[in-house]
DNA sequence: AAGAGGATCAACCGCGGCTTG
DNA sequence: GCAAGCCGCGGTTGATCCTCT
């Protein structure tokens, strides 16, 4: 019961950063199986690995899936990720269920770098999906209008709809989340 | 142009719970 | 029923990239 002795621990096994040649033969050996990747622990040692069966399964289920949807995250999958969390918290792979080709890990990353604090500069307890106090909220103009509607939507309600100022934007030549269209605070 | 600070995300760590003998 | 083994989950870290001054 509980845990046991990691494979992690194991002197010699390889951590960090992954490299193409050691994806390649994860992604062979577990194609080979025709997608049955059997037992994780053993994987390393039959695929030719110096990894941890741990480091194995998170670098194929986060990584190296065919299924996993890569890229920016949608209006819709955002509007999805808040009301499942506001129902289920911090479950990520549950939510992540929900969310068809997106993976436990890049969503909780999404969240604790983008939603949370988008939530936060409206002025929603990211963990209660309540209102804040205002001492405790640092929002924006914007903010404090989308905050409104979050305040009169009910909580964890599937219907609820992100105020337009509080969309994301993204910059059209990297992909990558270029900045909030809410306007900086107004000083 | 360079350094500082912030943001992002892949990967690791430790624990709980399920399965098996 | 119990203990050991393994898997999966959630929290956290750290390297890298980006933006601002």
């Amino acid at each position: 019961m509980g845990r046991s002795p990691c494979c992690c621990h194991d002197a010699g096994v390889k951590k960090g950063p992954w490299t193409e040649e050691e994806d390649k033969a994860l992604v062979e050996h577990i194609q080979k199986r025709g997608g049955n990747v059997g037992s994780w622990r053993g994987l390393p040692k039959a695929a030719g690995l110096n990894r941890c069966g741990k480091s194995c399964r998170l670098r194929w289920t986060n990584y190296l899936r065919p299924d996993i949807k890569r890229g920016n995250f949608s209006d819709e999958e955002e509007r999805l990720i808040i009301t499942l969390h506001a129902g289920l918290g911090n479950k990520w792979a549950t939510i992540a269920t929900h969310l068809k080709g997106r993976t436990d890990n890049e969503i909780k990353n999404y969240w604790n770098t983008h939603i949370r604090k988008k939530l936060l500069r409206m002025g929603v307890d990211p963990v209660t999906h309540q209102q804040l106090p205002p001492d405790q909220t640092n929002h924006d103009v914007n903010g404090a209008a989308a905050a409104l509607l979050w305040a009169a939507a009910p909580r964890a309600s599937a219907a609820w709809i992100p105020a337009p100022s509080c969309r994301r934007s993204f910059c059209s030549s990297c992909s990558r989340p270029s900045a909030l269209t809410t306007a900086p605070p107004a000083s």
